[in-house]
DNA sequence: ATTATCTATAGATCTATAGATAATGC
DNA sequence: ATTATCTATAGATCTATAGATAATGC
């Protein structure tokens, strides 16, 4: 403790000054605004004034609004990554499952504004494009390492295509829980979306693989899933005439 | 027919003087134009230059560009709806379901941009909201009816809870098909999407309810589903190292 | 000397409207 | 008379940069 405390000082030449710098209060205002307005209805001009900053102060740290954008996906990228992997010291156990979910869930939260416009800003940052190509591949093959660990702990009966589906199927309804509920489930203008609304979405997750448990692990696990279904005010609505 | 011939000139007023309306003109291109550019890079300078028409002629006929979002959704709603019916007259096939799939992505890929920007839409036009909100009950209900059709045909076996996940989680995917294509799917900057790779989201929708096959079923449908299989160049690409 | 910040501004859009003019339908 | 269309433009942004000024680190 003593050592680190001697060491951290000059580790970093920016900490020193202030305690936070321009640069990271620049991208922690952009997230914040990012994920409640839209980044569409975010500008730079709108970020530099909510941190009495100038516009020329913001373009001196970044040279645009996509390089904001860059720097913030990989934070989550980096926070995903390090949520989504399988411990190699032990089997994995039905509440590993749900502490993945959390943690994503967690994730997609304080990043909404990405999934929320991510086909502009893919499209529009070819760099950024690939960068998230290869995130998802990798994602993706953390996923089926899942599910193949929870095959070999007995929890799971599945062959490899089940899992290669079973993976693809968890990416989407993950990523596009939040579109869905900004969609479809904000019953009035009022209602926003609450974390524990999302977690609505760790229920939906769990009925893909429900058909794929195994005896001795089904009744555990739907015990479990059951804690999250919220199935909100919005399915006590009866579906509208046409 | 002969009364037909007779009849439809007078039937509308429009029809007459030109072959198509400006307002339809408006639409067509709005809508090609959103699909291809997305709407969020489509301004009504961009569709009035596109027409060979001035901004203020736009703006005659409609009010803005939400105005001109709002019919084309109206569009799209009305052909969906009509694609989403169970016959009364018989019991759901094996073939009725690709039927159902095959229409469905069909209207997803014409009005393409809507899911893309969806979010900002709806959020940006509470009227638009309220409508999409009662679309997508509607076709909800729709969706669990035919999935308690098939259940009915003997195709699946499933409980009622199992038909209410299946529908969500149906809707999910079919709806979200297209973003994850665009954003994790196109290899390469110039390779675009094309109505076929689209197709893959049918066999995706498929897996959803594989596990609930009947015995008697199951070998029929699974000889289906590989018809849609593409498993595109992108799967035999390894996954990138972190 | 280097890094951080500000002021001021050019240039590019976009939306939406006012007001004039042309075309059409009785 | 009514409907359709055009021209021209006000007003609001936004992005990004140039150039001046302040603060900091040796």
């Amino acid at each position: 403790m003593a050592i680190m405390a001697v060491m951290k000082p000059s580790s970093t030449k920016d900490t020193n000054s202030k305690a936070v710098s321009t640069r990271e209060r620049i991208l922690c205002a952009s997230l914040q605004l990012f994920n409640e307005q839209g980044e569409r209805n975010v500008s730079t001009n709108h970020i530099a004034a909510h941190l009495d900053i100038s516009p020329g102060n913001l373009y001196y740290h970044f040279k645009n609004k996509q390089a904001i954008i860059y720097a913030l996906f990989g934070q989550y990228q980096k926070r995903v990554l390090n949520i989504l992997q399988v411990p190699e010291d032990r089997q994995l156990q039905p509440m590993d499952k749900l502490n993945y979910l959390q943690g994503v869930f967690k994730g997609l939260w304080d990043f909404r504004f990405l999934h929320r416009d991510m086909e502009h800003l893919l499209l529009s940052d070819p760099q950024l494009h690939g960068h998230y190509r290869a995130f998802f591949r990798t994602c993706e093959s953390r996923v089926r390492e899942i599910f193949r660990g929870l095959g070999r702990a007995g929890i799971l009966d599945v062959t490899e295509e089940d899992i290669i589906d079973l993976a693809l199927n968890t990416w989407i309804i993950v990523t596009s829980w939040f579109s869905f509920l900004r969609c479809n489930l904000l019953s009035d203008e009022s209602q926003t979306i609450s974390p524990e609304l999302l977690q609505g979405g760790i229920y939906q997750v769990f009925t893909l693989e429900r058909p794929y448990l195994t005896e001795e692990y089904r009744d555990v696990m739907c015990e479990l899933q059951q804690r999250y279904m919220p199935r909100p005010s919005w399915l006590a609505n009866p579906p509208a005439a046409e």
